[in-house]
DNA sequence: CGACACATGTAACACGTTACATGATTTG
DNA sequence: CAAATCATGTAACGTGTTACATGTGTCG
C-alpha cells in the first residue's frame, strides 16, 4: 500500500488537502507515478476512517478545501513504516520472476529462449533509460527515480545471467 | 497480475484443475509464494469469464475435478505476456522507493537517516538470505528465487548508496 | 471568452488476500 | 479410525486504477 502510506508520510510533514497531496506526491516521485486525484480522496477517506488523519479547518479561509492533519496513531504508523525493513524478506511477487521461474522448472529450452528475449528487452530498456536520465539531470527526484530503475534493470539482468548459467545443460 | 498470468501460463503447458495449479505454482516458485487455494478458483472463474480458459472433461474419470484447458485467446495472451518486456519502463511502484524519495525531496537530514537505517536492515536481510540459500541448495526453484531476492537487495543497496552520495551536502 | 490549473468527489472494477465451510480419498 | 492430503468453493475486504461529473479561480 505504497500510495496510502506515501500520502500519510506527506501528511506527517504538515497538514495538506487532497490536491496538494497529489501534486506533491507526483513531484517527489519524479513525475513517473501519475496519481489520479480521485484516488487521493478515497484514500484520505479510508485514512480518516482508520483514525490516522483528521480533517482540520484550513488556516487561510476554507474556500472549498478540505485540509487533513495526521493524528497520533497516524504518526505511529508512519514511524513504524519508515523504520521497517524495505521488503522484510518478502518474496519477489514480480512479473519477471514468475515468468522465468514457471518456465525454468517446466521446459528448460523454452526457459532459455525466454531468458534471452527478456535480456535483450531489458538491455534496450536500459539504454533508453540512460538517455532519459541525462535529459532530467536538473530534477533531483526524476534523477533518483531513473537511477533506481536502471539499478533494478541491471539486477534483473544479473539474475537472468545466473538463471541461464544454472539451466545450461553442460554442467 | 502475476498470479492470474502465472496460472494461465501453467495451463498453456497442459490442462489442469485448481488444486494442481496451486501445487505446481508453489513448487515452481520455491515455496516462497504460498497461494490460497480459494484464490485459484476465483481466478479460474475470471479467466473463464474472459474466455482465456475453458472447462474440459477430465480424461480419467471426473471424480470431482474441474479441469481447465487454455483457449486460443488464452494462448495469445500468454505469448504476449512472455514476450513483453519485463516491466516495460514501468516506474518502480515500490515501498522502498516511495519511502526514500518522499523523504529525499523533503527533509534531507531525515532522508539520510532513513537511508542509513534501511541500509543496515537490507544488509542483515542479505546475510539471512545467504544462509537460507545454502540450506536449499538441492531445490532449483528455491535456489533461483533466493538468488533473485539477493540480487535485488544488492541493487537496493547500490541505489541507497547513490541517493546518499547525491544528498550529501558537500558537493 | 476560453483554456487551463485548482479543487472535490462518486461509481465501478480488477487483483490479491484471508477466512471459512465442505466433502472425498488416501494413509498411518 | 483418525489425520493428512486432495479437491472445490463462497464471502468479504483492502488497495490501486480508471472513468466520469462538477465547480471555482485565473490568465492570456
Amino acid at each position: 500500500m505504497p500510495v496510502r502510506r506515501g500520502l500519510l508520510a506527506l501528511l506527517a510533514e504538515e497538514p495538506r488537502h487532497g490536491y496538494q497531496l497529489k501534486s506533491e506526491f507526483e513531484r517527489r516521485t519524479g513525475r513517473v507515478w501519475p496519481l489520479n486525484v480521485g484516488q487521493v480522496y478515497t484514500t484520505l477517506d479510508r485514512l480518516e476512517r482508520d483514525g490516522l488523519v483528521r480533517p482540520v479547518r484550513s488556516t487561510n479561509g476554507d474556500r472549498n478545501q478540505r485540509t487533513f492533519a495526521i493524528t497520533q496513531d497516524g504518526r505511529k504508523e508512519v514511524d513504524a513504516w519508515l523504520s521497517a525493513s524495505g521488503s522484510q524478506a518478502a518474496p519477489p511477487r514480480d512479473e519477471l520472476f514468475v515468468k522465468v521461474l514457471l518456465a525454468a522448472i517446466g521446459d528448460r529450452k523454452a526457459a532459455l529462449r525466454l531468458i534471452a528475449a527478456q535480456r535483450s528487452a531489458l538491455l534496450s530498456q536500459l539504454q533508453g533509460r540512460r538517455r532519459a536520465q541525462q535529459a532530467a539531470s536538473d530534477d533531483l527526484a526524476a534523477e533518483l527515480v531513473h537511477d533506481a530503475l536502471a539499478v533494478r534493470i541491471e539486477a534483473d539482468l544479473r539474475w537472468l545471467d545466473h538463471c541461464e548459467a544454472r539451466l545450461r545443460p553442460k554442467r
